[in-house]
DNA sequence: CGGCAAGATTGATGGATGTCGATATGTGCA
DNA sequence: TGCACATATCGACATCCATCAATCTTGCCG
């Protein structure tokens, strides 16, 4: 966990800076992106950050039906069962996957628009 | 390192399933996604998945100039300049930042068109 | 009711990662 | 030449994360 340190010291301190040096050293003011935004938005990009959780993504959007069951997907990947769920279950709580549970199986399928509106978090930097 | 597996065996025994159990597990066939092709796309989201580097390419984004120096960057926020370091050569390393080094300073900026590629890596999912 | 099968959860473990202090490198300037 | 400054690199440390084996939960069907 990083301290996020803002106090009249600090501010005073990049005043005095900017003064004394002209070519360089004038801070952006406040980054555009405050610490909250930028851990909110970290985490979808954390969800895509995995080999195997991209690869989960591509074969859930590839399926016909447009949802896959995890036995569907454990296999081809060449990971354990545990493994698989974990992934997915990451991959729900990013917002990107949803899970419908029909009798003993569980389906996932692609949230609509989501992967879309990660893409858009970038364009929005 | 995940060793992923893909030999005779493994198809025959996707062919066998497919077979004895009709309701589900009917593998995807082959991920529509290599494990090479995942490994090089997440290591562009990898870059992404820090709330300090979201926040870093912003200020880069932001600044008028279109570059900033680390020292620019290093106070707003919050964090030591060999970190700020670290995360602008991940950044480099990942195309999405560019670094000239003019004198004693060294200068960042946005590769152009990188977010929108990686944006772009989205849709292709 | 009892067993079986699918999937989720738990605990453990090795490896990756963010952060810092100390130091190295390289540049401008007196 | 020598000092001061900006940045990069190194070593260490704590934390996080991907993975697996084992177990738990739940629904299906005999």
């Amino acid at each position: 966990m990083s301290i996020y340190v803002h106090n009249g010291f600090m501010d005073s301190l990049q005043i005095l800076q900017s003064t004394v040096d002209a070519t360089c050293c004038v801070p952006s003011a406040e980054p555009a992106l405050s610490a909250e935004e930028a851990q909110q938005k970290a985490l979808v990009f954390k969800a895509l950050a995995d080999p195997n959780r991209l690869r989960l993504l591509s074969m859930v959007k590839a399926d016909e039906s447009g949802e896959s069951c995890v036995c569907d997907l454990t296999e081809p990947l060449g990971l354990g069962q545990p493994t698989v769920s974990h992934h997915l279950k990451i991959l729900v709580e990013a917002g990107l996957l949803h899970r419908e549970k029909r009798g003993t199986w569980a389906y996932y399928s692609l949230v609509p628009g989501a992967l879309e509106r990660a893409a858009g978090l970038l364009a929005a930097l």
